[in-house]
DNA sequence: CTAATCTGGATAGCGTCACTATCCAACTAT
DNA sequence: ATAGTTGGATAGTGACGCTATCCAGATTAG
């Protein structure tokens, strides 16, 4: 197939295509001639990836290139692509220290202390270290009184749904297709797991107090 | 206060300040005279959540807004606060329809299913419910077979998550302190929140697949 | 009182990001 | 042959989040 029928497939237009193509997104078509070249399903397949990525998940172009990378670059080791991929949170958090030396032990002392708690065993580089730490940080410069510990319960609930994250990609044999989903399951659902917390949220909220009134403006 | 200790005080530089002002996020200060105002020590509060919620989480200018001006105005009502003002996600999610209207009953019908089937009062506006139906809808079109029992195991998890942050907030009392602390662990929770899921997703990994190793790269 | 400094407000500019539009030579279908 | 399409390169666009410059009025030091 030619750029314009993956375009007319997916929906994205043509010129888009093109950037994504630059950028490497998108790995390149089989060229035919010096100006034209083929692609086939896999590309339509990595495109609405990509659309998914950026448009319901809301990444960067750079970070969705990021852990497409990491997709298909640890195929077979799924271990390493939930590690490594996944520090991207939003496009801003640029963690000034730690720039160039990777993390090192030691640097984000309250995730470290949890993890030990948990008896989790977790790559001392995975990113997500630097996220705990840094909002726990953030919120008592907010002045409220929260440490790794208040993070407890959350992390028993985090390890439930990551054992339920697990247990569905299980199902999947074949390794590429259980990278994308690994992928799937980890970057999409994110939304919606925080939607739902809201909307448990918002019911907690109307037991507690106000009855079922709600105001229709 | 005048501006430049503003500035000072919280390391938000002063052209920046000026620039939050003029977008409405930080309220006016008190004019003296024609080029002299006075800020207090509420604006420095609020210029530090400012910063938390473009800065740790990510938001957009206007969706920061959005939820400050919702957390102002509806501070004696926490449960409007939680249901209405956090519909934002990501910069991008611009769902085309229901732009105008409103979500019409029905609108997200997945949602809706979901929210009766864990018994939930929660608002038909409450915007979480197309960011699920979205999600669900995504997943589907990228091949996955979800649906919204699938997401049953998680709201269980998420209606657990929200019973531990209600009961933080219970502590509190003062209203204005509550909306604020609501909004903090609402918002500047979830990139911590999904942090700990990655950190169990890979401790659940190593405990399926490979052992221990870690690669040092 | 004058002069140097600071202030708030308005306006314009900047760098990044994610596209989008235009060109053009090479290719294909007729 | 010729009209239309393609891939690739280059440049432009609009939104965003600041940042810099101006300027009249205000404050403060002497």
């Amino acid at each position: 197939m030619r750029i314009s029928e993956l375009s007319r497939r997916s929906g994205v237009p043509n010129a888009t295509i093109k950037y994504y193509l630059r950028e490497g997104l998108l790995p390149p078509g089989r060229a035919t001639a010096a100006t034209q070249a083929e692609y086939d399903e896999t590309h339509l397949r990595r495109l609405r990836l990509i659309r998914a990525l950026t448009g319901a998940r809301g990444l960067s172009v750079a970070s969705a290139k990021h852990v497409l990378d990491a997709m298909t670059e640890h195929r077979t080791d799924l271990h390493q692509l939930l590690g490594i991929a996944f520090g991207i949170r939003p496009p801003a958090g640029v963690t000034p220290d730690a720039a160039e030396g990777g993390a090192p032990a030691g640097a984000n002392p309250e995730a470290a202390a949890l993890v030990d708690a948990m008896g989790w065993s977790v790559s001392e580089h995975n990113p997500a270290r630097q996220a705990v730490d840094e909002t726990l940080r953030t919120l008592r410069s907010l002045g409220i009184a929260y440490d790794w510990e208040a993070l407890l319960p959350y992390a028993e609930l985090a390890q439930r749904t990551a054992r339920h994250d697990l247990e569905q990609l299980e199902t999947v044999t074949d390794p590429m297709e259980k990278a994308e989903r690994a992928v799937l399951l980890t970057f999409l659902l994110e939304p919606a797991l925080m939607a739902l917390r809201r909307l448990a949220q918002e019911n907690e909220s109307a037991a507690r107090h106000g009855g079922g009134e709600h105001t229709s403006t």
